[in-house]
DNA sequence: TTGACACCTCTACATTTGTAGATATTCCTC
DNA sequence: GAGGAATATCTACAAATGTAGAGGTGTCAA
């Protein structure tokens, strides 16, 4: 059972994305990475870097006198887990309401509904296939 | 133009809540409809209201030596906030794949996938209709 | 007018987060 | 084997966050 993930920072978010992109790899790539977009120095990334492998974000392996990164957490946890986030607290949990606003909030395109009406349709297939016939009443 | 609405953290998503349930309220009456949840004494409570109110996220208002809090922000806007933050960090804002993560995730009846859809359908009929005829050309 | 009670103010302190400088180590090349 | 480049370590420090104790003040009832 993975202690149940913890959120990342805004911050932590910059650096799991770069590594994401580019692992394994060494904190001078991600510093490269991220200093047009952050302006972080070395010793602030490599910080960030060592603080993340302490909570378990991220894992790294001694090369040589090289550290290695590499994410801990897959992009499909983290997203889930800042969306479980967002629906606990602002939405009670409740996923309509957390639905409803995005889709009353976010300016889409015609196609774009298209779009999240298929993956409806997808998802009731896919209950209605996998979940073992079950409400055969 | 509000300055870009702050992130709420754990502990002031449980105040506000409590505020909005009740306000105008005093912070007595937070602490005690909190201390069954969070355990915080009235000092707690009281220290986190008044940096609620500094960053703008409640407001107070003096009554006698009483002092009456109300959130500064609506219910909505937190939600979008919070929302917003995960679009932007977890899913690089691309609104499609939050969806399917949160669908591919979530046990949906199939009900509340009748609901969702719904959701679309209106969605859909609110974009054609109300856009004030803009894409006109 | 004096308690008792309710409520408030101030101060404090540990932890986490954001940010980075200074200094050391390693490695490769000449 | 010495110098320079790349990389790493250590330490620091301010701000934000979580948590709360100690002690002060206003209010009302007797």
């Amino acid at each position: 059972m993975p202690s149940p993930l913890p959120e990342l920072t805004e911050a932590e978010w910059s650096i799991i994305k770069a590594v994401w992109d580019r692992q394994p790899c060494a904190a001078p790539a991600v510093q490269e990475a991220l200093v047009q977009t952050q302006g972080w120095t070395y010793s602030t990334v490599r910080t960030l870097m060592d603080r993340m492998v302490a909570k378990g974000l991220l894992t790294a392996e001694k090369v040589r006198h090289l550290t290695l990164y590499r994410a801990a957490v897959s992009r499909q946890q983290a997203q889930l887990t800042e969306l479980r986030y967002a629906l606990r607290h602002a939405f009670d949990g409740a996923l309509k309401p957390m639905v409803a606003t995005l889709l009353s909030s976010e300016a889409l395109s015609a196609a774009e509904l298209d779009e999240l009406e298929a993956l409806i349709a997808a998802r009731r297939k896919a209950q209605g296939g996998n979940t073992s016939r079950k409400a055969k009443s």
